[in-house]
RNA sequence: GGUCACGUCGUCUAGCGGUUAGGACUCUAGGUUUUCAUCCUAGCAAUCGCGGGUUCGAAUCCCGCCGUGAUCACCA
């Protein structure tokens, strides 16, 4: 069987990890049997369009590596893709629900059906629309809703691949709304339609929706369509609280955390751990890893809680095994080789040549946690810092040093520095000479030298930001705070 | 309230009748020729929601209870 699965947002501005979670199961699902991804757009809530929030969601996917093979932008048989083109699919399977007696026109006005369920409540019972179904319903045209007509009301089993087997009550059947009063579906109807139509095999979605599922189920029904296998996938939790993950959490959205310089695979990564694993003690996967293991009898049915500590880690584990001309290029933020307006470079940074740049990265690739990191773990290596002696005489191990002997020692250092050859390993040696030759500790000398050439927090162990550094730059660096300690 | 789910360290989880209940994140302490990060070692941390059963033996099977969540829209 040729899987087929997609994903279905709503253009709603905000993408969180909560819906790429949503995108990267059937995904893994669709990839791992050779199949079909599909992405598609549920546009159908007018009041919540937001204009650029489709584009938004594109760029997401693309950036986290999540490729549809058939959808919007790319095409596919069974276009179009965006649900607010589709008007005559539903309306063509809406006549035939019509014409078999299934469905009718709700004469009603918002209001009115808002008072029946304002009686129902006083009265403690349960509102169904079914208990109000007009006798004599007027016949349906556009800008009157189009309702399902229940019929048979029975309690519902079904199977889902996750969940196991489940149950809907006859409580939750009621006659739902398949077409508003604009003319355009409900997601009820729509994504029942589309996901036949567009053969869809594989249905994944939030667990949200199982309480609706009787309703789903006697829709297949109806319409005599074979429903797609059916995957719930748990919650993801906020960080605090015992709720969903969602915008009012102060959730960050996927496009905030490639922003603070987060990379896709850790946040894949991420994503896929929260609720599943492989049955080993693994825990870094690759996109491809994940296709690989990816399988639905191990996901977790309970929901999971976000924790960003989790992410931090994972972020830095990827950080520093990525390839180093692909983290140079997330490090560039663009797809342009020759744009780094929006890059995470600092200042100085930004101007260097690739060449150089790409030396500085390897240094302190092991050091970054963040790629926003990366200004203050470089900025030394591309212009001369600011000269700021209490880093060096309040520093813990130099304090007891009087000026004089800190002079002594840089005297000392950059004449030894001077002849040596400009690589890690022959600057090590030099330096461990200068240990002994000096009677110094390396938590003193070193520290000294770092300091003198940084005046950075952290850099790299010390021969290696030498020689990235280059001899020229270096020894002048140490002669200006000489000078400035000699004064 | 009705309906449907879920319940192992703080968090993510392994476990599918016999384990000192394992791993990871966080945190703490120590180690590596400086800082920071990494890496290594050790430690803290779950009476497996509670109570009954079944069994020689239960986190694992059964029942009840409790707790938590989802949902009850012309939103998805």
């Amino acid at each position: 069987m040729n899987i087929r699965t997609r994903f279905a947002p709503s253009p709603t501005g905000y993408v969180h990890i909560g819906n790429i979670r949503a995108a990267l199961f059937p995904y893994l699902l669709a990839k791992q049997n050779h199949g079909t991804f599909v992405l598609r757009i549920e546009d159908t809530d007018q009041n919540r369009y937001v204009a650029d929030a489709e584009q938004v969601l594109l760029d997401t996917l693309k950036w986290l590596g999540l490729n549809w093979d058939e959808g919007v932008e790319v095409g596919g048989p069974f276009g179009p893709y965006r649900q607010t083109e589709r008007r005559e699919h539903y309306l063509k399977w809406a006549q035939k629900l019509i014409d078999k007696g299934l469905a009718y026109a709700d004469p009603y006005t918002p209001e009115q059906v808002q008072q029946f369920r304002e009686e129902a409540q006083a009265n403690k019972q349960a509102f169904l629309y079914r208990n109000y179904r007009p006798e004599n319903p007027p016949e349906w045209h556009l800008g009157l809703p189009l309702r399902f007509k229940q019929t048979k009301i029975e309690r519902k089993h079904f199977h889902d691949e996750i969940m196991g087997d489940l149950e809907a009550g006859a409580e939750t059947l009621d006659d739902f709304v398949l077409i508003k009063a604009d003319g355009l579906p409900t997601y009820n109807f729509a994504h029942v339609v589309d996901d036949f139509e567009m053969e869809i095999t594989h249905l994944t979605r939030g667990v949200e929706y199982i309480s609706s599922m009787g309703n789903y189920l006697a829709l297949y029904e109806a319409l005599e369509i074979t429903p797609p296998v059916f995957v719930h996938m748990p919650h993801i939790m906020a960080p605090t609280g015992n709720k969903k993950l969602g915008k009012r959490d102060g959730a960050k959205s996927v496009q905030e955390y490639r922003a603070e310089g987060f990379l896709p695979e850790a946040i894949l990564n991420f994503l896929v751990m929260l609720g599943w694993n492989d049955g080993t003690t693994t825990d870094i996967f690759s996109l491809d890893d994940m296709i690989a293991k990816f399988d639905l009898t191990r996901v977790q049915r309970a929901g999971a809680r976000f924790d960003e500590k989790r992410l931090l880690w994972l972020n830095g584990q990827w950080l520093r095994r990525l390839d180093i001309a692909k983290l140079f290029e997330y490090a560039r933020n663009s797809a342009n080789p020759a744009d780094y307006s929006n890059s995470f470079w600092g200042e100085h940074g930004r101007i260097a040549s690739d060449e150089r740049r790409l030396e500085v990265l390897a240094a302190v690739q092991e050091r970054l946690k963040t790629l926003a990191d990366l200004p203050a773990l470089t900025e030394y290596f591309f212009a001369a810092p600011q000269i700021d002696l209490t880093q060096i005489t309040e520093n813990k191990f130099l304090a007891s040093f009087a000026p004089a002997k800190l002079v002594e020692l840089l005297e000392i250092a950059i004449s030894a520095l001077e002849t040596t050859d400009w690589n890690a390993d022959a600057l090590q040696n030099t330096l461990n000479d200068l240990l002994a030759r000096t009677a110094t500790k390396p938590a003193e000398l070193f520290s000294l030298l770092r300091i003198a050439v940084s005046f950075a927090p952290f850099s790299p162990e010390l021969p290696r930001t030498l020689a990235v550094l280059g001899k020229d730059e270096t020894i002048s660096r140490l002669k200006k705070v000489m000078d400035t300690l000699a004064k």
